[in-house]
DNA sequence: TCACCATATACCGATATCAGAATATTTTCA
DNA sequence: TGAAAATATTCTGATATCGGTATATGGTGA
């Protein structure tokens, strides 16, 4: 048995770096390929593989416009993860402790103005 | 080249779910090899190697005390992760984005009883 | 239809990983 | 001193990954 593969969950794809900084470009909004390639100084095959790992935990999703691919992304598929390190906060930060405190309470009382 | 190393940052260590587990396990204090084989059903080999992982990045640290070895979790270590995680936060809910407009106020007034 | 642009895909070689099994290391206690 | 306990290390084989280069695919406009 090898490595966990990549498109298994957002926790792999995102362990590399380079799709790291993919999703950090996507942060402002659609991009496409090749404009991808330009600002982060990827190869273009480079850009379009890693692309495809994170179509495939479907962490962006891709919009066809003629011969150009819009790529955009997902956010909530981060969530997992973001839930899960959410978890040591506490042993790092006693305030942000209290914080998620008063976020548990804002959430029990979503939807009552 | 191959893939980034398991030992090269948090991102990667933590990609492997068994991982996960140990620092979930540890989260409830100090544990012993032995213990943590015996919570998680895993191989004595395997927890010693995956610590190893853990160790590497500073995950955990490690206390001897005769032929046992008390493992501990060092959360710090956790939140370039939980940084670059959170600042994606906003993307699949505004309510938590108020709260960290919230946070950085706290942050700010820091040490301002 | 043909050249061209944008993107995807296939192939390559190098490498680190992972589980498993066996074994080494160190400490304790009788 | 010697056996047993606790943990680490080594070796193996299978495999997916990654970058690079080359090439395929498909849409577009003259």
């Amino acid at each position: 048995m090898a490595r966990t593969a990549t498109t298994t969950d957002a926790f792999n794809a995102v362990a590399e770096a380079g799709r790291r900084q993919l999703l950090d470009a996507l942060a402002d909004g659609e991009a496409t390929v090749g404009e991808l390639v330009e600002r982060l100084g990827f190869t273009q095959p480079q850009v379009s593989k890693h692309l495809g790992v994170l179509r495939a935990v479907d962490l962006v999703s891709v919009r066809v416009d003629g011969r150009r691919r819009w790529y955009r992304l997902n956010g909530p598929a981060l969530q997992p993860v973001h839930d899960w390190v959410r978890s040591f906060e506490h042993t790092w930060n006693a305030r942000l402790d209290r914080l998620d405190d008063l976020l548990a309470e804002l959430q029990t009382t979503e939807g009552t103005p």
